[in-house]
RNA sequence: GGGAGAGUUCCAGAGCGGCCAAAUGGGGCAGACUGUAAAUCUGUUGUCACUGACUUCGGUGGUUCGAAUCCACCCUCUCCCA
């Protein structure tokens, strides 16, 4: 079985401009490949992280791979599929974000020896004038096909802007710059990227005369259609300090029965054989593939450790065992207690299990906060410095899932 | 450039000069039921010193005892015409 039809399989492959083609080129590692990522923020996110994955799956299998960083596309900002216009960032941040997004990078792909390139589109982008681009590459553009996108669609309800309307013209002269340099003759993107992509391909062909391919992949969606990854928070960030291990371990643990299977073969590299044998568990026994799922996939951005810590935090807390090392802790000072003792509303905020007191207070009054296993009630319950102390250390939780330790 | 309309809380979307912290729906949170799932039902959903107070309805001023609601100017967006 070669890379393409494993990706088949693994339901990852959305869109491609020419199967045989480009089944031909990856299977036997002839590709010289690229994906772009937009530095939109300072920490890589599931998304991404999927693109990271196909892009170590290509590798693996002896093609070369080309990381894009958008530090030029990235002041355009990408209106696909978006319904409103993203917020412009400075030079300063994207510069800042574009730093972030390497160091995160290289955890995953190989660079060592040319493996594998990274590269900055600002390089380039930047230096254009405007004229000879109007000439050289706006010429080749219909306004009018680029109006029919799918991934304008939205925008052309609500309002588009010229700057945003440039980015595909952008985005299809990276490809065109990266084919006459690396000889790139690939692009892979989310699916949402397609219309972009075709852009480059275009480009290449009647500017170069070439044949060059892109390919997209599904993206994660829940069994509804939405977006997954996302968090009351925002993003599934990769960034332990905005993601915790125990957080995105819990996002996956607790994922719709209809869309683990999905998951562990899309982002997994758990052999299909293997996902073959978990997709015949029904019921609660799919509690094992949800564990599995979080358990891989924390791994592989987290590391073993930190997933390991992960999968007990939860054992212990959810099964009522007795390993509690590995809950998230926070730890009292003593400017935290007035009278050496603290309000129970005052900790929950303390303990970030609470987003207000207002919150805290009303999660209290609902019966939904305990400690140590006992419910509290009363807004008003004060806990002891003295107690903490002699037990060493406290349990606090809010809801069902939300757990905090709590040491002095 | 001319004309019409709109900006309300996380989102969508009501809102009579006082009874508006602001209907309703979605989402979120909590509870029940469960399998750390889904569906369903219930409660809740600005903040705080929480039977009270304070800050919110694009911005700035104004009218008024009192403004999300009226007036002026400004900003932003959408639509129609050019």
């Amino acid at each position: 079985m070669g890379v393409y039809e494993e990706l088949q399989a693994r339901g990852l492959i959305a869109q491609v401009t020419d199967e045989e083609e480009i089944r031909e080129l990856i299977n036997t590692g002839k590709a010289t490949f690229y994906i772009g990522f937009d530095p939109t923020a300072d920490s890589l996110h599931v998304g991404h992280f999927m693109a990271l994955c196909l892009m170590k799956r290509l590798q693996m299998a002896g093609n070369r791979p080309i990381v894009l960083v958008g530090g030029g596309t990235g002041m355009i900002g990408d209106p696909s599929g978006r319904t409103d216009m993203r917020q412009m960032l400075t030079k300063e941040i994207i510069e800042h974000n574009c730093e972030c997004f390497k160091k995160q990078m290289s955890k995953f792909i190989d660079f060592s020896d040319g493996k594998a390139i990274m590269v900055n589109n600002a390089d380039w982008l930047l230096e254009l004038n405007y004229v000879d681009v109007l000439r050289e590459v706006g010429a080749h553009f219909s306004v009018n096909r680029m109006l029919t996108a799918e991934c304008y669609k939205q925008r052309l309800e609500r309002g588009l802007s010229f700057l945003e309307f440039n980015y595909m013209i952008m985005q299809s002269y990276d490809f065109y710059a990266l084919y006459q340099k690396y000889g790139c003759n690939m692009q892979f993107g989310g699916d949402d990227q397609w219309s972009n992509m075709l852009g480059g391909t275009e480009l290449i062909r009647r500017k170069l005369g070439k044949d060059a391919y892109a390919m997209t992949i599904n993206l994660l969606l829940t069994s509804e259609g939405k977006k997954m990854g996302k968090t009351q928070k925002g993003a599934l960030w990769l960034d332990p300090e905005k993601t915790t291990p125990y957080e995105f371990y819990q996002y996956w643990r607790n994922i719709d029965d209809a869309d683990v299977i999905k998951c562990i073969k899309m982002i997994t590299f758990l052999p299909l054989e293997e996902i073959a044998e978990l997709e015949k568990l029904e019921g609660a026994e799919l509690n094992k593939a949800k564990e599995i799922l979080a358990f891989e996939t924390t791994k592989m951005i987290h590391g073993e450790e930190e997933a390991t810590k992960a999968q007990q935090a939860a054992r212990a807390l959810f099964a009522g065992g007795a390993d509690s090392d590995n809950i998230p802790t926070t730890v009292l000072e003593d400017a935290d207690f007035a009278d050496g003792s603290i309000n129970i509303v005052d900790l929950l905020v303390k303990a970030a299990l609470a987003p207000s007191k207002s919150e805290a207070r009303r999660n209290v009054t609902q019966g939904g906060v305990t400690v140590d296993g006992e419910k509290i009630t009363d807004p008003a319950y004060l806990i002891t410095k003295d107690e903490i102390s002699s037990k060493g250390e406290i349990v606090v939780k809010r809801g069902k899932k939300s757990f905090r330790k709590i040491k002095i």
